[in-house]
RNA sequence: GGCGGGGUAGCUCAGUUGGUCAGAGCGCACGGCUCAUAAUCGUGAGGUCGCGGGUUCGAGCCCCGCCCCCGCUACCA
């Protein structure tokens, strides 16, 4: 699998390639930064990872899904006394009443939750720079800049403008307006600069390292324009992890920041669960990030490796923005949206759906309102919902609700199970190339084959048919009738198993509906290769029809589309 | 400025190495069906494929010029 020229395919990381057992699969979100409260940007890359994690869950693998909360720096420092409160009081603050609770309102499955104020983490992170000190990788230096005195930061030359006034002729802060000063500071600085060539040769010989193709390509060109040392200390703040040998400097957000991928899983620990746990999980198979951070995953953070001499993420994996109104979306133009205002209309699965399937992943991609109850009314209430209620009302009025045992199956049934069956390697194949939405759109080609086999199979007219049913209006087990029932509940067997990942309270709904936990067992552990293979559900199973899965929205127009509240915002 | 990606039906977008490539979904219109969440199934709609040249027997797809949009151009979470 691995050689396939469309290189999305995490391979497998035990390097021989010979087991059978279990393939690891150890994907990671970014650490959110506290600063902020959550966005559907974050909950987009969240959703993705869960989507992706479930999925490989679903294959039996050895999954671990990590994501957490970035908590040092000094924008946090300044927040927080802004608010007047520490920056742990107010680490602590967001992440239990923003940034925990919205994976419970996204459905989404973590395995592990790091803040990098934890002592797993800042211990092992602060071994890890030692390591790297001792063996050379660091050095002392001056780092030379642009500063303004009014933002108490060093500028970059993009950040400038220029001055007007009295300043006219030189460069000035964009925040101040007023002239920056040339300082120095004195700080360690990381050899990235000798990694140039060897991160390239990476991109090179490894293609799937970073992706998309176009987030290659960007990261290749940076490279090529030089590549310089990295300065990783700071010492005009102190809300940061100590530099052990120097602690009247804290390490560089970044490079403490993207530590935790390793930390969270052992690296550097002293307890030996722990060290087999890093040695069990790491190297990572998937970062996934947004891709205003794809060069600190794409090349800060293999260069740090690299110098560690640890092994390298198979895929770093870049997606896009989400465009409202055609814009990135930011808060002073109200265009920073909250998921909770789109699950307290649409619920968690149709947040869930609706970017997966209308965003082809590593691209940027539009989000409205009026797109997103299209969907949810065109897609999951008339497409998916309505045809369980099809199945699940005909099996009920002429079956009582138990699925009777089919007849004999005509080209219509082998045909509809060949879809199911392709829509499996199809999606599988998808997943494989971190690209959810065709992975959707391969599975709902199965929803509409069954819509379109009832309508042609015509099984309201078939129970009307001499010998179709008894007198008392039964319907007759192995008869035609039957048959086409119970082949759709297959399709929505399959579906179901399918979906799982991606709508899973819909999916649960399903399963419900079918009956089929009794005769199968939880849908969590039905395996996904299979799922495309009719005849699995027994005659005799359960089916009722319940509640709507996805109840129609007349009312698809919500009344504030804007920026909610937001615990930040107070501070900004 | 440099590098890269885009401008295709009302909307969101597909369109490999040039020749059924002028498409899909949604929306809309008409028709069929009636099991179902007024859902489903079928048909249609005629868009200068950003603009102007060029190459070719033939170009959204190749070349040149131009007009817009976007991303990257180092320590911005």
């Amino acid at each position: 699998m691995g050689r396939m020229a469309t290189a999305g395919i995490p391979a497998p990381r035990d390097a021989s390639g010979a087991g059978t057992g279990p393939t690891s699969f150890y994907l990671t979100t970014p650490i959110y930064y506290v600063n902020d409260a959550p966005h559907i940007g974050h909950a987009y890359t969240t959703v993705a990872a869960d989507v992706l994690t479930r999925w490989h869950r679903q294959r039996q693998e050895d999954v671990w899904f990590l994501t957490g909360t970035d908590e040092h720096g000094q924008k946090i420092l300044r927040t927080a006394e802004a608010n007047g409160v520490t920056p742990q009081e107010w680490a602590d603050r967001l992440v239990e009443s923003s940034w925990k609770p919205v994976l419970e309102t996204l459905d989404v499955l973590n395995d592990d939750f790091i803040r990098t104020t934890q002592p797993r983490h800042t211990e092992r992170v602060q071994a890890f720079i030692q390591g790297l000190y001792d063996k050379g990788e660091i050095y002392a230096g001056s780092y030379e800049g642009p500063y303004c005195v009014g933002c108490e930061e060093y500028k970059l030359p993009g950040d400038l403008v220029d001055g007007t006034g009295e300043f006219e002729g030189q460069k000035v802060c964009a925040v101040h307006g007023k002239p920056v000063e040339e300082l120095s500071e004195q700080n360690y600085f990381f050899k990235m600069s000798a990694y140039a060539d060897r991160l390239l040769a990476l991109y090179e010989d490894h293609p799937e390292f970073v992706q998309p193709a176009s987030a290659r390509n960007e990261v290749i060109g940076f490279i090529k324009q030089g590549l310089q040392d990295l300065s990783i200390s700071r010492s005009t703040f102190d809300w940061g992890i100590p530099i052990p040998w120097d602690t009247t400097h804290v390490l560089y957000v970044w490079f403490d920041a993207l530590l935790n991928y390793a930390t969270a899983v052992g690296l550097e620990s002293t307890d030996p669960d722990e060290a087999e746990k890093f040695a069990r999980t790491w190297p990572a198979s998937i970062h996934l990030v947004g891709k205003d951070i794809l060069r600190f995953h794409a090349v800060i953070w293999p260069a740090m490796l690299m110098a560690a001499g640890l092994p390298l993420p198979t895929t770093v994996f870049a997606h896009g923005w989400l465009l409202v109104g055609g814009e990135k979306m930011s808060k002073s133009k109200l265009t920073g949206i909250s998921p909770d205002v789109i699950i307290d209309h649409f619920g968690s699965d149709a947040f869930r759906y609706y970017f997966m399937r209308a965003i082809p992943f590593g691209t940027d991609g539009s989000f409205s309102w009026e797109d997103l109850a299209a969907r949810y009314n065109a897609e999951l209430a008339n497409g998916l919902g309505n045809l369980a209620s099809r199945v699940a009302a005909m099996v009920g009025k002429n079956f009582g609700g138990s699925l009777p045992a089919p007849g004999a199956l005509t080209d219509a049934e082998v045909a509809l199970e060949t879809v199911a069956r392709k829509a499996v390697v199809d999606a599988e194949d998808a997943i494989d190339r971190i690209s959810p939405n065709e992975a959707i759109n391969a599975i709902w080609t199965l929803v509409d084959a069954t819509n379109m086999y009832l309508t042609e199979q015509e099984p309201w007219k078939v129970a009307k048919l001499p010998g179709e049913s008894t007198e008392d209006g039964a319907g007759v087990e192995g008869g035609r009738l039957a048959t086409i029932l119970v082949t759709a509940a297959e399709s929505l067997r399959a579906l179901a198993v399918l979906l799982n990942p991606v709508i899973p309270q819909a999916a649960q709904g399903l399963w419900v509906l079918l009956g089929a936990e009794e005769p199968l067992g939880a849908l969590a552990v039905q395996p996904v290769a299979e799922a495309g293979t009719f005849g699995a559900l027994p005659a005799g199973t359960r089916v009722t029809k319940g509640a709507a899965l996805f109840p129609r929205l007349e009312d698809a127009d919500p009344a504030v589309p804007a920026a909610p509240a937001d615990p930040a915002a107070a501070t900004a």
